[in-house]
DNA sequence: CATCAGCGTGAGAGCGCTCCCAGATTCAGG
DNA sequence: CCTGAATCTGGGAGCGCTCTCACGCTGATG
């Protein structure tokens, strides 16, 4: 046990105790602990002293009380639990990465985590209620036309968002990938190994970042003078079991040489179906993923796929978020991070090299 | 946009202000707020009007000064990245449960969780330095003789633990699951099945989850009257990496014909050693996890598993701590949660059933 | 020696709420 | 009609902090 290293404050004492301990003010002891000026070192020593003795910690509700910050953020994932269950890794790490700046910052965070679509609006309700608790609010997945942004602007909550707005492009701040330019780079490294029947399961178009898969796909095949088959387009809506079904019921019977999913888990479900066809990955059949779980390296064969800084992405929008409680950045701030495309069994690179 | 449907108090009024509009005091509209009785219909709507239509809420901090109750919960995961991002579903599943139930109580969420084990004490003292902040905790994964845990009984802060707890056994309330006993049917069902050889790779053996599962092992061995050979127990650490390593350079060169696996992690790393090998999952190596991950049923075969109740232990938990801080329940409480034995490809009970 | 800027300290007000108490009103029962 | 209990309402204190202001002190400057 190592009790001493660690403070804690069971008599629960008021600035007006350790003043009175002290022998100084209830004024001088709010200038020690927040560490401003105008305070001779004696008495600072002194007043620290005391405080240290004691394991004075400051009420936060008071100090909130006229201060109107917490040193609280919120962090807002309106997601059911089917996806978040399925696409387990992706949430974690936005949640490290935010966590990494919230604790070096000294700052503490929130959850508002839904448990249901239907519920959605409860949430959004006890988000605006209570946002007295927090400087500021991270929101994950959720549409910039939602009116929960809305009232966000007009109440003045800072707020950072990880997705790609679909209106007030510069009136808010986001960070996001540039999801086109990555799977366009997907579709023409099967491309340029010399695949020709490419085929993609999309994620759920009613989201940013399925659409933008889609027209990267689009645009790689535009770009090499290929024709753009609807019917080699399936709608896998980001899941397992329906990139599973789309594979075997709608893209097998096209005999494809390739497949574009716009999800880890989709690709494993295509992948699953590929093989129980009696066919194989990748020599009849090559398969890029997108999201890059850690999965991806766990599977027969290893899924080649588009690795996404998720960390990175909760990092620097808690960063941002912070910046503008704290006043260091006035405007708003718009990030695209870069992806890659990590090269692994399941796209057949080592069967047919690159032809340059 | 529903803008309609959703609440908020851009003006920031507070409880003088509606009082004035309501004609009535302030206590009054206290009243009504809380729902309190001794004030007559007739009031309570004129109150409720004003409230609504000012979209009035009150502030939490102001709140907080006098009745110290916060409404917030915290949830505290000191584990380093590593852990949470291979055994990914883990936390989100906790989490959800924890969630499922404050969101239905109308609590928030705070998550304090580490990133790196260094800073284990840094996030230990700002969770005590900050307990005012919230009226209870929940701890997952802490070894309940980490000093924390003596600190926030000393300071009488509610808590409840997600981990089999070590010492403290009926002054701390928690929620596990029987370890012991479902490491000992999966080893029972592999001897049922006709299996002789049957290796373990353990989980972290500092880790009171890896030392019941490991218990288990041996006593399912013991009540069958075979022999614990301590050379078919593999250290594994619960990670992928180790799972394989273990098996291809440990297990395999002894040829057993089963391995039960601590983790579903360690399973897939197992089986991706034993195809490697060129041997086959199940007919030459049975193999049973432990957790149930979604991934258990999309590998190839489909893993065997023991299957934990993951968000019920987050939800009863969190169900507990609510009591606790309430005044619902003055008594800690220890539940134990059940466990199910999971049939899939991998363990080849298809193969030869089980002799009775 | 008077003046004044700058440092160091303390007193008081007030953030927005709850809670206690006192007073007003209503109503049943003798 | 009076009494006392029950119901309703308002005023005041106070939760623990920050922030503004005023005041005393020091030492440099003209």
């Amino acid at each position: 046990m190592n009790s001493e290293r660690i403070r804690s404050n069971p008599k629960n004492l008021n600035l007006e105790d350790i003043a009175r301990k002290a022998g100084v003010s209830r004024s001088t002891v709010s200038r020690v602990i927040n560490n401003e000026p105008y305070v001779s070192q004696r008495t600072r020593e002194k007043v620290m002293a005391v405080v240290q003795q004691e394991n004075y910690a400051p009420n936060p509700a008071a100090r909130t009380l006229v201060t109107r910050r917490t040193r609280v953020i919120g962090v807002v994932i309106p997601t059911s639990i089917q996806l978040v269950f399925e696409d387990s890794a992706y949430f974690p790490a936005l949640l490290q990465g935010v966590v990494d700046v919230t604790n070096t910052r000294d700052y503490a965070t929130l959850l508002w985590w839904g448990n249901s679509e239907a519920d959605e609006q409860t949430l959004y309700n006890r988000i605006l209620q209570q946002n007295r608790l927090m400087d500021g609010l991270i929101l994950a997945s959720i549409r910039t036309d939602d009116a929960l942004i809305a009232h966000l602007m007009r109440m003045k909550v800072p707020f950072v968002t990880v997705e790609r707005p679909t209106t007030y492009h510069s009136e808010i701040s986001y960070v996001t990938v540039d999801n086109v330019e990555a799977a366009e780079n997907a579709v023409k490294h099967f491309i340029d190994i010399g695949r020709r029947r490419i085929a993609t399961i999309t994620g759920a178009l009613n989201n940013p970042d399925g659409q933008d898969r889609l027209l990267g796909y689009r645009l790689a095949l535009e770009k090499a003078g290929m024709p753009v088959d609807e019917a080699l387009i399936a709608d896998g809506q980001f899941r397992y079991q329906t990139g599973y079904e789309m594979t075997k019921g709608q893209l097998l019977p096209l005999n494809p040489d390739a497949i574009f999913a716009a999800s880890d888990v989709m690709a494993h479900g295509a992948i699953q179906a590929i093989h129980e066809a009696g066919l194989r990955v990748p020599e009849d059949i090559a398969v890029i993923g997108f999201d890059d779980l850690p999965t991806a390296m766990q599977s027969k064969p290893t899924l080649s796929t588009v690795h996404l800084p998720v960390h990175e992405r909760g990092f620097v929008a808690a960063s941002i978020l912070l910046d503008l409680i704290e006043g260091k950045t006035q405007e708003t701030r718009q990030v695209i991070l870069p992806t890659e495309l990590v090269i692994r069994e399941s796209c057949g690179t080592h069967l047919r090299p690159v032809s340059k």
